[in-house]
DNA sequence: TCGGCTTGGTTGCATGAAGCAACTCTGGTC
DNA sequence: GACCAGAGTTGCTTCATGCAACCAAGCCGA
């Protein structure tokens, strides 16, 4: 997009696009989440461009909603990590996700589930859990292989770190 | 965005994002869940250039998320109305809204407020009334002015149809 | 009847973001 | 010494976006 801000719009949805609303801002957020943590697990899941990956990380660093840690020196070698802001986008992404479940399914049905960590039981679209009914947040879910899953899906299974 | 398909990738959110992960496609289905139903009252109340409103209306309507309705003939005027499938994106920008207020939060405190229209309890982040407890839907909330708005809010407060 | 106004677009052009491939840099391995 | 891996960066091309001007069909007022 030409620029990422939108001018003359001070409403909340506006503000939370300006930062997460790029192209690829909110399927590295979700990859990360998976547990995809380094540049060449995300490219790779993603298939995203290299330069376009490297802007788009840099970015939401320092929007402080990916944290960047040195797994090790020489040569420098970095992970990235939600923050607790970026962790709260969870709610979001499960509304976005349920909502193309519903409106774009796969035939097999959802290539992932993402169930209650604690009581295995499904999470709603509000993030709900549909066996206990506790209000969830990011750390209280994971993703599990759905009817539609293919391949072995990418890295952990984690939310948080 | 150069192409807004994310070839590959198969899973719900990255499919949701095809829908209405390009640049304004979801802040143009909130202002007609504001009650703007018009070309220019959306092009008023977004700031967005003609052409690209064009085209992501004719690609809302597409995509079901939008419907086109006469509302005269000769000449021949239209105005956008809101499908299930769009009304169904309602959690997803409410995730957002309070997201977008928690972390970038207006001095005087938020512009609008989402309020249950039975009840007037204040909506939460997940859609549920925080004063009966209810899980909500587009059609059961409204906007009203919050403490940090300014200038009277473009047309009506109406979510659905 | 003539020009101007309103609504809802479409067209043409300039700019900049995304995609791709090649390159860099640092260290480890054979 | 040659080669490989990880994490980017650089250069180039292409397409989407923003802007402004234009179009079209009816209505309005003089």
């Amino acid at each position: 997009m030409l620029r990422r801000d939108y001018p003359g719009l001070d409403d909340s949805v506006a503000k939370a696009l300006e930062v997460i609303g790029e192209r690829w801002s909110l399927l590295i957020v979700r990859t990360v989440m998976h547990g995809n943590r380094r540049f060449g697990e995300m490219q790779e899941s993603l298939g995203i461009a290299r330069n376009v990956l490297s802007a788009r990380l840099q970015r939401l660093v320092d929007e402080e909603i990916l944290e960047r840690r040195a797994y090790q020196e020489n040569p420098p070698r970095y992970e990235y990590f939600l923050t607790e802001k970026g962790l709260d986008l969870w709610p979001a992404l499960i509304a976005l996700l349920n909502w193309g479940d519903r409106y774009s399914p796969s035939p097999e049905g959802p290539r992932r589930l993402i169930v209650h960590k604690e009581c295995g039981g499904t999470v709603s679209e509000r993030g709900i859990c549909e066996s206990c009914g506790k209000l969830l947040t990011a750390r209280d879910a994971k993703q599990v292989p759905g009817p539609g899953a293919r391949q072995p899906m990418g890295a952990g299974t984690a939310a948080a770190d």
